[in-house]
DNA sequence: CGGAAACTGAACCGCCCGGTCTAGGATGTC
DNA sequence: GACATCCTAGACCGGGCGGTTCAGTTTCCG
């Protein structure tokens, strides 16, 4: 039974008020809507049903509030990652379901909202940067990393510099489709154009790290000419 | 309706005040510095050298003023290509020269500070984004695009789908590289770093697009070197 | 020289913002 | 009922902002 009755025993509990969380995903919101700058407290406290004398009892400021909520979404950003992968499978079945994981995660109206504020704000956050970058990349890259050095292993795959190799795996997965999508020129994309991006991305990888097993025959227009 | 270039109209010489230029070169500083938001009127004329009515002389708003900074500033990146390269060098050595030239420029402090602030505010400010697209990432990708075909006709490469091979080379060119300055992780980078990535971005290019002239015997680990 | 046009500096306006404060309303515990 | 705690609505403050105005100065050019 979900009780949160705030009564338990003594002052033990250190959950300032019962709506903070309120707090913060009223202040999410906002900021991820509108910036640091544009947000004003105001609206927060609106948003999160919530008096401002009430959230200034949480906070001391709004700097310090907006530090706690990108944190907080850093964090849950980490959560998604490509854990529901089997490892297992053979190296191409892999890369292409992990690359059509990160395009999607990399697409979603969260991730772009998170990156722009941060690279909006990083230089007046400075920890934020760093925070955004071990939250998302950096996982991203060594859970790939791992994936490769276990796939060598087993002579799926031949990789020297595993980290070089993951970050050009997520590099390739970006191609065209980020861009256009960091600068709002499109908001959603074809299957096929998706489609075509991830198996480009997988070739080329392949092409380069694949063993004589999982290299593909080469699809090259030496047919052609 | 406003006129947003003084210099139309019919005389020659109308340039409609001699500190048009200061101006410019003021708001261009506080802007990429600042970004928008955060960038007063009053520094933009201090900066500038100029009363704060000369200022609004020749542009109605704030918002006006920071749209031409940005699409100048975009035009002037544009200027920073890569004719220089002589694409009749053999691909690998164009390739190289070209990841060398397209690093450089990512990292630039100048590129930085636009890309920050087309990202930031892309979408108060629509047509921003699509803008720094055309004048930086669009037209990289058609040059190099441009290049790829030529050395498939010459037989030195072998790329079916130029415009996303170039897509991808570029990516290439980032990794890492690029994210860690863009989140501030990093301003500098040594030059064992950046050959490490424009080397990994050729060798991952050639495996895939490569012919039999062009394409390095496999460094895969059962052959030797 | 003389007058128009460009420019200046500063004061000024209205607005909104971050943050404070107060008087009072719920709520729950003894 | 009394007390304590948390919360609320909104008035309030100082300040910075974008933008305007204006009286006076500089520059340009015939």
């Amino acid at each position: 039974m979900p009780q949160d009755s705030p009564m338990t025993a003594k002052p033990d509990r250190i959950r300032k008020g019962r709506k903070f969380d309120q707090v913060l995903e009223g202040a999410r919101d906002i900021f991820l809507r509108d910036g640091f700058e544009r947000a004003s407290v105001d609206a927060i406290a609106r948003a999160a049903g919530v008096s401002k004398a009430t959230l200034y009892n949480y906070f001391p400021d709004k700097r310090l509030l907006f530090s706690e909520v990108l944190r907080r979404e850093c964090d849950r950003q980490a959560g998604a990652a490509l854990h529901e992968i089997d490892m297992a499978a053979p190296a191409e079945t892999v890369l292409k379901s992990a690359a059509r994981h990160i395009v999607s995660a990399l697409l979603s109206e969260f991730n772009q909202a998170v990156f722009r504020i941060c690279v909006a704000e990083s230089d007046r956050f400075p920890n934020l940067g760093a925070a955004f970058y071990q939250s998302g990349p950096m996982r991203l890259r060594s859970e790939i990393a791992a994936f490769l050095r276990e796939a060598t292993r087993r002579g799926e795959l031949s990789v020297e510099d595993e980290t070089l190799a993951a970050d050009q795996f997520a590099e390739l997965c970006k191609a065209d489709l980020y861009t256009r999508r960091v600068f709002r020129l499109d908001n959603g994309f074809a299957e096929d154009e998706i489609r075509r991006v991830i198996d480009g991305a997988v070739a080329v990888f392949l092409a380069r790290y694949g063993t004589d097993r999982t290299r593909p025959p080469r699809l090259s227009p030496a047919a052609g000419p």
